[in-house]
DNA sequence: TCAAATTACTTGCAATATGCAAGTAATATA
DNA sequence: TATATTACTTGCATATTGCAAGTAATTTGA
């Protein structure tokens, strides 16, 4: 069998290469970091900062400023969980809607050139694959989750 | 269709997990982007300084000091072309050749366990497709390489 | 019922990483 | 052979990182 970490790598980094390149659209300049946190904010409903850190790998206290800088950029919001008011739920800002949906916009735009360079059955398999994938990673959760800390 | 986006930010995020969790692997701790730089030393043959940052889309002067610290640690060694005396030639130590095989080693170990939750047509199909998408990536360059710097 | 433990998050700080501007040395060009 | 270009390095100012140590709110347990 042929390398396939050698595969993934290498698609993984053109696909980082996509997302770097992703977060000048829309006339908004912000880095890699935070197109990923932008990204999983919208994606869960009211998640807490807790939360995203997690999902993201990220330190908490990294991640805590990270916030801060996007509030101070007016793209992220915190309201107080009114039912915990430990905790601060995170969600997007009219603008910082804007600003995600630019860089999806820009990011399914990159990725509709790459698959009209395959016809639609390839087109299906890919997909279909990268799902089977998602899943399987999903499965044998000890490997691909959050790098242990402390 | 389905957000294909979506699909793809889950697997490179969990990828990169991955990839981060074999930094620690036989015995060594480096970070992750050492470990890129590590892999892709190893697979071009004698590449420059520019080549490797240019392959990993790091700033040259950022990318020089990385060489450095991992000269340092004894992975990397340098040496000048005797072609070009402006060139260095950049390659694994004996050390830095163990610990890039450790962590590929660790790499292929998640990715068999991945893998393992899938029968021999998906797996094929799944390994398939990550070919055709990196066929497919190349074929347009202007989004998947290196973010335009200057 | 209330002190102690836990949780969610923030700040101080010291170490590290970043990239631009400006360098050096070697090679290509005219 | 003077001038540009290339490959790489350093100075410096700024940004990012994560641990330790905080605060405030909630849970636990005697």
């Amino acid at each position: 069998m042929e390398n396939v970490r050698e595969l993934f790598q290498i698609m993984t980094r053109r696909f980082g290469f996509l997302n770097k390149n992703c977060c000048s659209a829309g006339g908004c300049d912000i880095s890699l970091i935070q197109s990923h946190i932008l990204y999983e904010i919208d994606r869960q409903h009211k998640p807490s900062i807790q939360q995203v850190a997690e999902a993201l790998g990220t330190d908490i206290t990294t991640f805590s400023r990270q916030v801060q800088s996007l509030i101070k950029m007016k793209l992220v919001k915190k309201t107080p969980d009114p039912d915990d008011r430990r905790v601060n739920l995170l969600s997007l800002t009219t603008e910082g809607k804007y600003v995600a949906a630019s860089i999806d916009q820009q990011m399914n735009d990159y990725l509709n050139e790459i698959f009209s360079h395959m016809n639609d059955f390839e087109k299906d398999t890919v997909i279909r694959s990268i799902k089977l994938l998602n899943e399987a990673m999903a499965k044998s959760g000890q490997c691909c989750s959050t790098p242990s800390r402390g």
